[in-house]
DNA sequence: TCCCTTATTAGTAATCGTTACGATTATTAT
DNA sequence: ATAATAATCGTAACGATTACTAATAAGGGA
């Protein structure tokens, strides 16, 4: 009896693998183009519905940069990001300290985690 | 001889005064459902057009919380978000301490401003 | 006030990232 | 090996947003 409702599948492996190495933040597009070498004729959906599923075991971060595409991030332990507004570059932050919990003298609502984004140049275009 | 390149319209300024009282982040949508009343003939188009006007000339902000849809914010001042993880709702946190210059020493990219987003669970769902 | 220029509008079609569907293939438990 | 059923590929559909077009209207100058 397996009670993991998912196979494995060579593909799924393979994204996963790709988005442990790949710290640029890659969407479903740029993922789609590096495997279709190894994977002639994989189909974008499959790419698509293999994130999804990733996302929903936890070993995957979907993220949003205000951009029209989705990225996706094999990094989940807690790091903040920085958008470079010239070159649009995703970098990842080194982990700092967190600031839930002066946050939360603030409010009554529960706050459980956050995401930081910050925003400015980057050093390769500065 | 006008500076600006923009006329004044009803529409559009009827969308700003919206958002300027509404303080629930609403979509393009939300914002046409509202209009429909005073402006029978309005098309979404005109809307989405308002918007990205708006935050070209910096009067509002578009937000994005992971959701299908884009949300707008008459409020441009510095301020944080929280998103409830059962009712979806976004509320707006006060004016906290800002950590950019902390971050900054950690990095050499240069920071310019930030966004941050919180997640939990809101006192109506609590 | 009446033009004239052109930004804006309403209505509709197109765009495009993502999801859904259906027939075939591949994985896994027995 | 076989049966059950995820997963795949290929393609169609979806849906939020943007682009296009002819008609309208804002606003500056005569």
């Amino acid at each position: 009896m397996n009670e993991n409702k998912y196979r494995n599948t060579k593909q799924r492996e393979q994204i996963l693998n790709i988005l442990l190495k790949d710290k640029s933040h890659p969407t479903a597009s740029d993922i789609y183009d590096k495997m279709k070498v190894q994977f002639p004729d994989l189909s974008l959906g499959t790419v698509y519905r293999n994130l999804n599923i990733l996302v929903e075991q936890g070993k995957i971060q979907k993220l949003d940069f205000g951009s029209t595409y989705d990225h996706y991030d094999g990094n989940c332990c807690y790091h903040s990001h920085f958008v470079c507004r010239q070159c649009k570059k995703v970098y990842d932050l080194g982990c700092i300290e967190d600031d839930i919990e002066k946050v939360q003298q603030t409010t009554n609502h529960k706050i459980e985690s956050c995401l930081k984004k910050y925003y400015g140049v980057c050093e390769n275009c500065l």
